[in-house]
DNA sequence: CAGGTGGATTGGAACGATCAAGGAGTCGTT
DNA sequence: AACGACTCCTTGATCGTTCCAATCCACCTG
């Protein structure tokens, strides 16, 4: 009686219904209704059934903002959105952050996008924490040097890492990760079976942990089979014509017959030289790339490449978010998953 | 005083300070405190120095859900998340939700991501808007049929969509889009000015208005240089495969010298069906791709592809979802946007 | 039949900000 | 000296929800 009601059919924009409108109309009082969506349990089965059929005719739906006020909690999970760079496939991000939205959806989270400033890395974190707009945050760029997750971690913000605290062993906030380097023994031992015994590898320069992660899965996998490596191994800047460039010079100086690739942006190089030499890729020389992106399944002949498995990434991230807000102890501080082999014609 | 400090050091999670806090500290008045944050101007400058410099010292952040729930605005924007589908590149979204997430915090919005449900396209809006937990929507499907702006409309939440309403010519709400037809167009003239005169199209089907439209800008270069197009064209399904198939048949039967294609993955199967036949890219035969993906840049054939402005498609649509939040009669309702083409080696 | 018990429901008070008035103080004008 | 106008700042009320403690009521118990 005390709101304004809409005068003609519906034309004056028509504030929503409130917790006090719905309580008025099914006769019971603010709190019986919070209860009714809140605890159902709480109410006799017949007023349950009662308001909730008001609900429903008057298309109820809680107000966000004042349900954040009193809870203390926005059911918002901050992510971070890199500075925009062309170029690298990051296009991988994709499929991680769909699988993110639709398993934090279930746990009743939205995700909220931020831009980030890579003269401030922090800044976007602390604005968002100080104002409370975000329950957690999900972090994605772990590599060296990164400080975000040591400010987090001194600011007390619960946040989950996608990547492992490389540079921090001891650091106690919860991650989950790929293990980049079961995928290149993935890659490497399905080369093996194929009767491969020159595997060479191209990956980045030693300063990238994750480089050098996913290099010791090659480099185990070719110890284990007795098989030498020395002169197979190089290291380059991840660009199409480093790629390029490696593999033709391991192609002339180790004659390889096979390569696995720290990405797929080098395996494409690899592509590229085999296509100027005029050899097949698959039939004379097999190529294995990862991340399994874009590239690599629309390129003609189909890049076989290391798949990172995102979807379950995200799953456990989303697992371990919801442990931290409901302050559980955290079932595991860290999480590693196994990726798999995405198989197609080029090996 | 009557807000609980940490006893210790600092252990015990402190709960952001308040506006109360910082006008006790300051020696002023809550309301004076906010005019700090919201209308300096309202201050003697001493004042506002003063409560500046406290406002700096605690580090306080205006609490979003209070001021969300007073001001009845979240400062947030919703967007759909597309249910995931393999393959496509659909990568292009990612460039665009970079631009959008920049300039709408300059904007001082934020983005938040929600899911969308193939069975429910519109439930998820409802939900949102019922809430209030987002201000307005960004629209990127807008494809044939697609429910979702003619539903916003009907229920009056402000929106602005990417894509044109190709099948609601008179439907009132504002949109940005890339004018496909120019894309091909400056394609076409390209490859013109190259000298080439058989110049080849490969496109959707018939019911994709996205493809007649760039079909368009095919056609239109080609007859306005006098040229026949007859045999010169086909309609596939957008894959690889289809478009491998489509330009063998059109290099069997009209000997074309140059191919302009509806997308990116259709250009990799043109692509293909070159490398089969031992043609070079570029040099025998020319192709021109659209869309600009990450597959178009990363080829080891650098792709020559029409490029859509989504940074400046962002920019527009932020710019139209100010003007729809601050009750602005809208400067234009729709905004057509020119794309640019990125030459490379296949041309 | 008074008193205890526990389930169902209620009303007041917060959460932290902004809105809408209202009060000092200063100035120039009459 | 009284007045209004203006600047600067303060005080209650309010947004819509959930928390907290109290109340109501039916039922059981000794």
């Amino acid at each position: 009686m005390s709101r304004t009601e809409p005068r003609a059919a519906g034309f004056i924009p028509v504030s929503p219904p409130t917790l006090a409108d719905v309580a008025e109309r099914a006769g019971v009082s603010r709190q019986t209704v919070s209860n009714a969506v809140n605890n159902p349990d709480l109410l006799r089965p017949g007023t349950l059934e009662r308001v909730r059929q008001v609900i429903e005719e008057m298309g109820y739906s809680p107000n966000r903002a004042a349900r954040n006020l009193r809870t203390r909690s926005s059911q918002l999970i901050g992510l971070r959105v890199a500075p925009a760079q062309e170029g690298t496939a990051n296009a991988m991000m994709d499929r991680f952050v769909h699988t993110l939205v639709d398993t934090s959806a279930d746990a009743g989270y939205h995700v909220l996008l931020f831009p980030g400033d890579n003269d401030d890395p922090v800044g976007g974190y602390d604005n968002l924490l100080r104002s409370t707009a975000v329950d957690a945050f999900v972090v994605t760029d772990t590599y060296l040097g990164n400080p975000q997750a040591v400010w987090l971690s001194e600011h007390r913000a619960p946040f989950v890492a996608f990547g492992r605290p490389w540079d921090h062993p001891d650091a106690t906030h919860p991650w989950v990760d790929v293990d980049g380097a079961a995928g290149t023994r993935l890659a490497t031992e399905h080369l093996l079976a194929k009767g491969h015994t020159r595997i060479a590898w191209i990956g980045w320069r030693k300063d990238s942990p994750i480089g050098e992660d996913r290099r010791a899965g090659w480099l185990g996998a070719m110890h284990d089979a007795g098989l030498p490596t020395t002169g197979l191994a190089s290291r380059v800047e991840d660009l199409v014509q480093s790629g390029a460039g490696a593999a033709a010079v391991l192609l002339d100086e180790s004659a390889p017959t096979a390569f696995v690739c720290a990405s797929d942006t080098l395996a494409m190089g690899v592509l590229h030289t085999l296509w100027i030499r005029q050899l097949a890729p698959g039939t004379d020389i097999a190529v294995v790339g990862f991340d399994d992106s874009q590239v690599a399944q629309v390129f003609p002949v189909g890049l076989t490449s290391v798949r990172q498995p995102l979807e379950d990434v995200a799953v456990g991230i989303v697992r371990a978010l919801e442990d931290l807000l409901s302050h559980l102890p955290a079932a595991t501080q860290g999480l590693l998953l196994t990726p798999t082999l995405a198989i197609r014609e080029s090996s």
